[in-house]
DNA sequence: AATGGGAGCAACCGCAGTTGC
DNA sequence: AGCAACTGCGGTTGCTCCCAT
């Protein structure tokens, strides 16, 4: 086990960049012979580079089967999935997207997927709600918001890949989250100052820390719920704690279940040993309107 | 036009696992 | 069983290009 000495770098052995002339040489070489033992192709096909680089530069680069291009939004998700499952296991993602290389997802991931995920509030590590509200600020410009007088506004972002519509619906489910299961939290007007401008929703915006329901998991079986916001108004301006109103009221929403019952799964969660294909059909459910419970919602309430 | 910073990506490094003697 | 050789993988680096200033 271990490194092996004679994979111990030679000073003589090119690195860096490959030119055209080693490509050429690297794929005549294996046209006409195969790939066989990595350590001594070079020196059959006349490269003055290690085995080890020739490899990487066959696999992830000459093979003639890699695809060029952009990530399809199919690949994307499904990136995004077996992520979620399996963590920075880039080989055994690329084995789920043919012509692609471990190399290639790994890249894309860091650059562009985990970003998008940063940008929705989503931790890419766990594929959960980001929960610290220092990083969440931090987050702030990224997304594309400017005024931190509103922080609305970066829970309320609009953006149109598929990645962030997910968010969008996570965000308004959370909302009716903190709404069954806890007492209101409270905006610190110390970090979001005190002239934040109040929405249609008036002491309701005054009242909730939009970043907090950022932390709360998906809730589900919702339905018939157009009328909230004016339910909402009646319940911010009422003395009861969320609990108590939902013990009494929520039979008005039109949902069935007491608030207690309610058991949420998390977004999509990390390493569970779920199936892959469940995982695709639950996230795809999520991305078709007709089964978003919230969809219909968030029009009515004009904030989507 | 120059330049500084960020994004994207190819390639390298080093560790761990596997194979074969 | 033990060791060296070989392979695979994930993290990281550094180069190039593009864009904003």
């Amino acid at each position: 086990m271990g490194r092996s000495p004679s994979s111990i770098t030679d000073n003589r052995l090119k690195k860096g960049p490959w030119t055209l002339e080693e490509d050429k040489k690297l794929i005549d070489y294996i046209h006409k012979h195969g790939k066989g033992s990595w350590q001594l192709l070079p020196k059959k096909a006349g490269l003055n580079r290690c085995g080890k680089s020739c490899r990487l530069r066959w696999t992830n680069y000459l093979r003639p089967d890699i695809k060029r291009g952009n990530f399809a939004p199919d690949e994307e998700q499904t990136i995004i999935c077996l992520h979620s499952l399996l963590g920075n296991k880039w080989s055994t993602i690329a084995s789920h997207l043919p012509g692609r290389t471990d190399n290639e997802i790994k890249n894309f991931w860091n650059t562009n997927l985990r970003k998008k995920l940063l940008r929705s509030g989503i931790d890419p590590n766990t594929h959960q709600p980001i929960t610290d509200a220092n990083l969440l600020l931090n987050l702030l410009p990224a997304s594309g918001v400017t005024n931190l007088m509103d922080p609305w506004k970066y829970v309320l972002k609009l953006q149109e890949d598929r990645v962030t519509e997910f968010a969008k619906n996570r965000v308004l489910q959370n909302i009716l989250r903190v709404l069954s299961t806890s007492p209101l939290p409270i905006i610190d007007t110390n970090c979001l100052g005190e002239s934040h401008n109040p929405s249609q929703y008036g002491e309701l915006i005054n009242r909730i820390d939009p970043f907090q329901l950022l932390s709360y998991p998906l809730l589900p079986d919702i339905a018939n719920i157009e009328a909230l916001p004016e339910e909402l108004a009646t319940i911010f301006n009422s003395k009861e704690t969320i609990p108590e109103i939902l013990d009494n009221q929520i039979n008005g929403f039109g949902i069935s279940k007491s608030h207690a019952e309610y058991s949420l799964p998390g977004l999509v969660s990390a390493n569970t040993g779920t199936s892959t294909a469940n995982l695709m059909d639950s996230i795809n459910s999520m991305h078709n309107p007709n089964q978003s419970p919230t969809s219909n919602c968030l029009k009515t309430w004009g904030i989507f």
